[in-house]
DNA sequence: GGATATAGTATCGAGTAAAAACTATCTTGA
DNA sequence: TCAAGATAGTTTTTACTCGATACTATATCC
């Protein structure tokens, strides 16, 4: 039964943030799904702004992200770069113009409102206990955690203290372990 | 910054249960949004079973769900019944089907193999965090809060012990007020 | 070096959602 | 009391989402 419940606000909340997205969205002509993959790219690091990578984000097919990202192309918030390495692949980087408007509509004004409305303590707790659902749903669905590289089990510090990713073998600045990957793997026993 | 962590946190969220209701829905030909309507039908009281209700609920336009409720209709899963009062009114009522299929869809496998991931202690901080957001955010939208009578400001009980609406002058059975209600206020005081 | 896997695109069809125009009924106020 | 406005709901049109399928191009694996 709790589960239920569970389940009806999270069915809520979505909705909720459903509606904020399209009216922030609406002026600028961005649909929800399209700003979504905006503040994805925002924060994913370079083995994860691709195409295939938002489509496993999201869980939609390729064909259905591929469509997306030809509109969001094409009113250049985005562009394509051509993979040096792996002719198939490609990069996807937000232009100067995406980035300035996703600062610009999200969060929107009235999910900030909604956030003054809460004290200190409370915001800990709600981003706690969303962190602790998503984990959870993401393990149930077989799907990756998408988390930052500081906190994935393959990355690690040389004896200069730099940061160096046991995965892909390669340094990361301290700009971007705080990026998200891919390849993201929580820690040996947590979840 | 704690607030871009919560947006990101309920996009995410978001995402992610639109994914699972998708899925659950696929096989029975049913939209995330129709499963919605027909959860939030089998727990609303018949002050707020309408169109109009839903529409509210919602916040879409009553032409967008008017469509939806065409094709619930179609699908015999609700019938809609004449107001004896208002003509221009309909009650929408859940048909056997349409309460059977509810009840096998939602929750899904998925989601409740991701609750049963969760302590006891862990589901309660959840679903005081999501009421907790759920609630500031209708507040900054100016949305109605859609709880039961049994919260409600305007329900009391008469020296009999029954329950009784002061906002709609009748009295409420046991049962009745634990659905939700459209005109549901907090009590005074509370946020 | 040929089979297979992977990254991505193009097209089509079913469905969502808003906007605007419409009907029907109810309420209100001069 | 009855005309004006408010309210409940439908229909139509248009733009967009998303999955399925079929397709090209490149890479990898025996």
């Amino acid at each position: 039964m709790n589960t239920n419940i569970i389940y009806g606000h999270v069915e809520r909340l979505s909705e909720l943030l459903r509606l904020d997205s399209r009216t922030a969205g609406l002026e600028y002509g961005l649909q929800p799904v399209q700003l979504e993959v905006l503040r994805y790219l925002s924060v994913s690091n370079r083995f994860s702004d691709t195409p295939m990578a938002v489509t496993e984000y999201l869980g939609q097919t390729k064909g259905t992200v591929s469509q997306t990202l030809k509109v969001l192309e094409k009113k250049e918030l985005l562009v394509k770069k051509n993979d040096e390495k792996d002719r198939r692949s490609t990069h996807l980087v937000l232009t100067e113009q995406g980035q300035k408007l996703l600062e610009e509509i999200i969060p929107s004004e009235v999910f900030l409102n909604a956030c003054k409305d809460l004290t200190g303590s409370e915001r800990k707790d709600i981003t706690a206990a969303l962190a602790r659902l998503i984990l959870s749903l993401l393990k149930a669905n077989n799907m990756k955690t998408f988390g930052v590289c500081k906190t994935c089990r393959y990355n690690t510090r040389t004896n200069t203290g730099d940061y160096y990713c046991n995965l892909v073998k390669t340094a990361l600045s301290d700009y971007e372990v705080e990026l998200i990957c891919r390849e993201h793997q929580a820690p040996e026993g947590e979840v």
